[in-house]
DNA sequence: ATTTTTTCCGTATAAATATACAATAGTTTT
DNA sequence: AAAACTATTGTATATTTATACGGAAAAAAT
């Protein structure tokens, strides 16, 4: 016993990197990674993970993990940008400027705007300086709490 | 015959707006609609329709359209505010400034931010003025070139 | 107008997926 | 440690979905 956590840990990669069209694919795929079971364990397997079905747009159907492991992973990579370009926030009244390291504005403000913070209305990126524009309503605490949910491990 | 188009729309329309767990629940829908068909051909119209099966986050699963379908539900309403409130566009240099009808500056710089348009690095909006900023490399043409094709019927 | 082709759909059945039930191994409680 | 509970799985089967085949209506071609 004791298998399952592993496996579905398995399962989720292989859904992620390959088109699959059905249980049976996805057993065979296992077996080969050494994990034999059955079509009934899978099919729970799957349900546990949230798998969905959807069209490829052409003739047939693949599994897919649901919207939020997908988006989580793209996230992932910005929160990366500005985790590594971000030197230091301050603000003035709703307008905040934020100090990156030389050249890493540009995609510190692109990764801000995907991430598509509610309390930012705009942004204006030079080189190593972006300028914050908030919306109305919202403070640099809004902001900051937002920041600390989205992107873990930031220093103030 | 000749009833699959109408049926089509209005299967869809029932996926859109419901939850959907099963074929059979849509073909009760669809008799209650007037639409008596089998089985058979309601799993032939959701496979034109592209439809997927996604999990509800907890125990269960539902029929739902491909994004695109509501992605470009959704934008049309944006680009409804771009058409609505937009009044002339002009530039110089990478710089724009769009004019719009009062207090229409912020839903349509909302809306350019949602339509996420190439060539579009951020906007500033006041009252009925935005201030567009173009990414390096893209030029007023290009700007309005994409416009044409994601907002059909703007005037230049 | 007749033939040919295409579209649409039902019936029957195959294929794919989910689950009731029972068994077994691990955990927790007493 | 025995009892009670929980988690994980397989087997068998139920449920759900897809499709092979054939027929009929509509459209296109001749």
């Amino acid at each position: 016993m004791r298998e399952r956590h592993t496996r579905l840990t398995v399962v989720k990669e292989m859904i992620k990197n390959n088109r699959i069209d059905n249980q049976d694919m996805l057993l065979e795929m296992l077996k080969k990674e050494g994990f034999t079971v059955t079509q009934a364990t899978l099919s729970r397997d799957l349900k546990m993970l949230k798998v969905g079905k959807i069209s490829d747009g052409w003739s047939g159907y693949y599994y897919a993990l649901p919207e939020n492991d997908l988006i989580s992973e793209s996230e992932k990579s910005y929160m990366q940008d500005v985790r590594r370009g971000i030197l230091s926030i301050e603000f003035s009244g709703n307008f905040g400027v934020i100090k990156t390291r030389s050249g890493h504005a540009n995609s510190v403000a692109i990764a801000l705007d995907v991430l598509a913070l509610p309390e930012i209305l705009g942004t204006l990126a030079g080189d190593d300086t972006i300028f914050v524009i908030l919306r109305e309503g919202m403070t640099k605490e809004d902001l900051q709490e937002s920041f600390k949910n989205r992107i873990p491990d930031i220093q103030e």
